[in-house]
DNA sequence: TCCCATTTGTTCGAAGTCCGAACTTTATCC
DNA sequence: GGATAAAGTTCGGACTTCGAACAAATGGGA
């Protein structure tokens, strides 16, 4: 049931009619493919000779291609229908405070380039290279129709301005990427948290996701911060802000944070939180002859890396970690009892020791028994520019936001 | 942008454009009445002959009445139109621990009838006793072309069965409320969490709600829950247990809650917390003559009435119950960013005191101002049956769901 | 070899809906 | 009384789905 907003709707027309039927055909297709006319039929409830009409219209629109001829027991043998995915091309860019990742993709998330560059400090002269990169890529590949420029950024997008705001760990303040990269590729960019261009990925392209519209992604680096799809559509808040769980305190005797509060759920189940609790196990070691310098910058791949190779202290530190995140996990789940909650994050190599602490803590913490099912993601670069392809195309394939 | 789940959609025929539009031309009147077809032209964008064949048609089944003629400098005047309120009659029920409210509604949310009752303790004999007021309440005021009964609840409702589960304050476990209601009355009934019906009162028929689309609930009494709305749909999760916000630890060293874990923002924020701050501020009166049960037992009312007195023990009660409602309010605003954000409860009486509190909570523990309105509801009561009247009503306003 | 049952896919008129222009109705002002 | 203006109605055109009839394609059996 959604409410109409009386100041901003779209009356319906006939073509609305053909819109929706079409969307949904296309969702059938790439749900069901390959698949005949027939087969449409029976899954849509449509006429036969409807189905046929919109078939016609999106094949001669390119969204779809008629493929081989399927075999029956008896009777004709009906055509087989594909969703083309040489009909789109996305430009896919992941931002991340030390690289950014560009792709290429066809509509199925398959990516023809995967190329990255480091993220320049100065927010002018990242996007001045990066929309260089860009037309680079397009020139590279001019072979695509291309749909637009997807981009997952650290960081929150102002709903209204579309202008990139709190974008803490990227250290910039209000940054307007739309318009420039805009200006010089002559697409439409869309820009999105990274955490949200997750979530979309996984309710876009998931597997395992036949029927999730209530899906969060938490997003696990030296900040926190949480993508919501709920009822099937994303989740951003007034402003564009929703999902900062991560400056939510969890301890109110905890460390300071950033923010300037204590005990944020960032602050302790980060992993910048993994580093500290790795520096400060070694910092008195007894004799204390060994000074803080010497320990304080390990890095957190090698902390996983020390995990993997079985590292009593690295261990603990990691168990401090994955302790926290099952708190943070457990406020989400009762808080918002999704189908699905996936963790994204370089912490998903030791998923096998931290998931299990994970599912206890939301075991132990959880009143209602929301069967949440708790997920780590594959490869969070894959995960984000998977992302940004289902944040440009799926205005094809929504349903057409009818109020 | 909303995903079409491709295993549960309606295709669209020629008389869905019609219904959306309908309902679209219903939204408007709602918001502009008293309005002739010409202003309702203009304000949807639809042809005129379209507007008068709508408007023709949604006289002729009741849903609109042509009013007086109105006055204009030249030209013919026009003929407004209204919304009828007495379309649709709605039996609304507010269940909670201690009394049941039963109200007889129509389309505006003005109630013609109001009575209450003891809720019973006893599961069953209390589906027994509401059967009986709910069919003497119609039989009493039968002129109404009764849509639904509508029922408000302490507690969560399973998504697919519509059964109560997790009512810790009614101490009811899994109860069907539904089925016999619906036998005895011939009229279907929705049920919803009191936290939800909120939220779903003020997006329906709230003051000031103009364009908000994200709006959580927070209901305190002797536990918190929480309803949120968000892009213009209720939040109800996988499961319906969306929404136990109350039971996201603030304070691992705190005291247990029920649910067995410490520190839960209810145990630190309910009117039950309140009672518990009082009465430990006066336990030790150094000579310890006074014994527990002599201020144990103060009920939040009187707390509250002694706060309106100047009582500086029941103050300092409700101010640490107010701090802690401001950091878990301050959660909410982190994690959801909504537009508006409405406190239910008896609280709301002493908000000149409390509000200040919880909004310097939430202005300190905000990262990012999320631009969040924090607003008291007036009545609880009201608030709560003016829910179950949009639950029961609002499939005629939303929009029609497509996907 | 020929006919028939069966399934796929197409054709075409009917019904429903909105659009848009022309028209009727009902006012005020000069 | 005529000009101007705005509200509301009428009616043919365009678009879409529906539903029945039709054409196409295939295998089995006499």
């Amino acid at each position: 049931m959604h409410k109409i907003n009386p100041n901003k709707f779209h009356v319906a027309t006939n073509e609305t009619v053909r819109d929706i039927n079409s969307r949904i055909m296309l969702n059938l297709v790439r749900r069901h493919q390959p698949v005949s006319r027939a087969d449409l039929m029976r899954y849509s409830g449509l006429q036969r000779s409807t189905v046929s009409v919109i078939a016609g219209r999106l094949i001669a629109d390119r969204w779809l291609r008629e493929g081989a001829v399927g075999n029956l027991p008896r009777g004709r043998r009906p055509t087989f229908l594909h969703l083309n995915p040489e009909r789109c091309g996305v430009i896919g860019v992941d931002v991340q405070p030390a690289r950014t990742t560009l792709a290429v993709s066809n509509m199925d998330s398959q990516f023809s380039a995967l190329e990255s560059m480091p993220t320049a400090r100065d927010p002018s002269e990242f996007v001045a290279r990066l929309c260089h990169r860009i037309t680079d890529l397009i020139r590279a590949h001019p072979n695509k129709s291309y749909e637009g420029v997807g981009i997952s950024l650290p960081g929150r997008i102002e709903v209204g301005s579309e202008r990139l705001i709190f974008a803490p760990t990227l250290g910039w303040s209000e940054l307007d990427l739309k318009t420039p990269i805009e200006h010089e590729t002559g697409l439409p960019v869309k820009l999105e948290n990274a955490a949200n261009a997750c979530a979309l990925a996984e309710l876009w392209s998931g597997q395992q996701m036949d029927g999730v519209n209530n899906l969060v992604a938490v997003a696990v680096s030296d900040d926190i911060s949480v993508g919501m799809v709920m009822n099937g559509q994303l989740v951003r808040g007034s402003t564009g802000v929703a999902g900062e769980f991560g400056h939510v305190s969890l301890m109110p005797n905890g460390p300071q944070c950033r923010c300037g509060n204590n005990g944020c759920w960032e602050i302790l189940a980060s992993n910048a939180a993994a580093v500290r609790y790795y520096a400060e196990s070694g910092l008195v070691p007894k004799g204390a002859i060994g000074s803080k310098s010497d320990v304080a910058t390990v890095p957190f791949s090698d902390i996983l890396r020390l995990v993997e190779r079985g590292d009593l202290r690295a261990c603990q530190a990691l168990n401090r970690m994955a302790h926290h995140l099952g708190a943070g996990i457990a406020m989400l789940v009762s808080g918002l009892a999704p189908d699905v909650l996936m963790v994204v994050g370089e912490i998903t190599r030791v998923w096998d020791k931290v998931g299990p602490m994970v599912a206890g803590a939301v075991e132990r913490r959880s009143f209602t028994h929301a069967a949440t099912r708790i997920v780590p993601a594959g490869s969070e670069v894959q995960s984000r520019l998977r992302g940004t392809v289902a944040l440009v195309l799926q205005k094809h394939f929504s349903a057409p936001s009818i109020a």
